[in-house]
DNA sequence: TCCATATATTTTAAGCATAAAATGTTTGCG
DNA sequence: CGCAAACATTTTATGCTTAAAATATATGGA
């Protein structure tokens, strides 16, 4: 088997979110609906295929992909910022990788409220492993798509992203 | 204001996930993070909206949304397969809205495994009520398409759904 | 009948996520 | 300076989510 093909493992069969629609229901409704499928499933498989191969979560990989791009650090807040979720969060997630050596956390000397966290050369070298096979597994599961019928879902996404303005 | 239009409340100002890539990264990185912003941008504005407005979550809102299809009910296996969540997570809802009087759980005759899960009265209203804003709230965020978008972005989001084959 | 296996659900343990409160630090204004 | 307000982060309480183990029931074959 292709080895960038994530299994099934669920433990319960899944349908996806149209289950929910009526006859009459808004086309807004069933985009989103439909949107919400459609990223449900890959989030779903990708972390599954985290879980097994690298024994990580969705979340830590985000976080060290965000690290990955800034060699020289980010601060806790800009994080928080860029990862889309609270600053209780990222400070429960930086201690994990900090516990596991692949995430440096250290004060900044000209303001004592703020932390630069960092990737340790092992937390790059992780994050260079997992990120080979998460582009991989994307691969995988949207590489069917014709290269014109991603540029016309980019820019679509791009139309609901914008917003009512 | 339009009431429809959810505001900006979290506790962080938000970029996106877009911000992961890099220069050289496979266009389907690109495209699932943009599918990825887009359906989280969504979803953050409904859970906001769903807990001030009728101070519950979107997980009891799906829940409730699945059984006012089908007025005879559903068992808790079938409500995990609609929901895509596990079994366990079904277990807990379930709990939760029964001890709040929207929905009934009763054993069946026939199988003493099963239970069949079915709105009262009581539940009925509720999510009649949350379901008229829910609609109002999605045509909000997505009713600035036009319907020939609208008609593209489900047809490619179907080739998505469609997978590698 | 007996029993292995399958099925339906619940419980448990652990992690993710949030909002709100708390803590500690900096800034700027009177 | 003194202090209020803003800022950066952590802590706390709560809820969602999962996988895996546990419980209880049903089914089918020897």
């Amino acid at each position: 088997m292709d080895s960038t093909v994530i299994n099934e493992s669920g433990s319960a069969p899944r349908l996806n979110h149209e289950t929910r629609l009526h006859e009459d229901d808004h086309h807004s409704i069933k985009l989103w609906l439909r949107l919400l499928t459609c990223s449900s499933f890959i989030e779903t498989r990708l972390r599954g295929a985290l879980r097994e191969e690298f024994d990580t979560t969705l979340p830590r990989f985000d976080f060290l992909a965000q690290l990955e791009r800034v060699p020289e650090g980010l601060t806790m807040g800009e994080l928080s910022r860029r990862l889309m979720v609270s600053g209780g969060n990222v400070s429960g997630i930086a201690a994990q990788l900090v516990s596991e050596g692949l995430v440096d956390r250290s004060p900044l000397p000209d303001n004592r409220r703020t932390f630069m966290v960092k990737l340790t050369p092992k937390g790059r070298k992780a994050f260079a492993r997992m990120a080979l096979r998460h582009e991989q597994w994307i691969i995988g599961l949207l590489g069917h798509l014709e290269s014109r019928e991603v540029d016309q879902l980019m820019a679509l996404l791009d139309r609901v992203k914008q917003g009512p303005q």
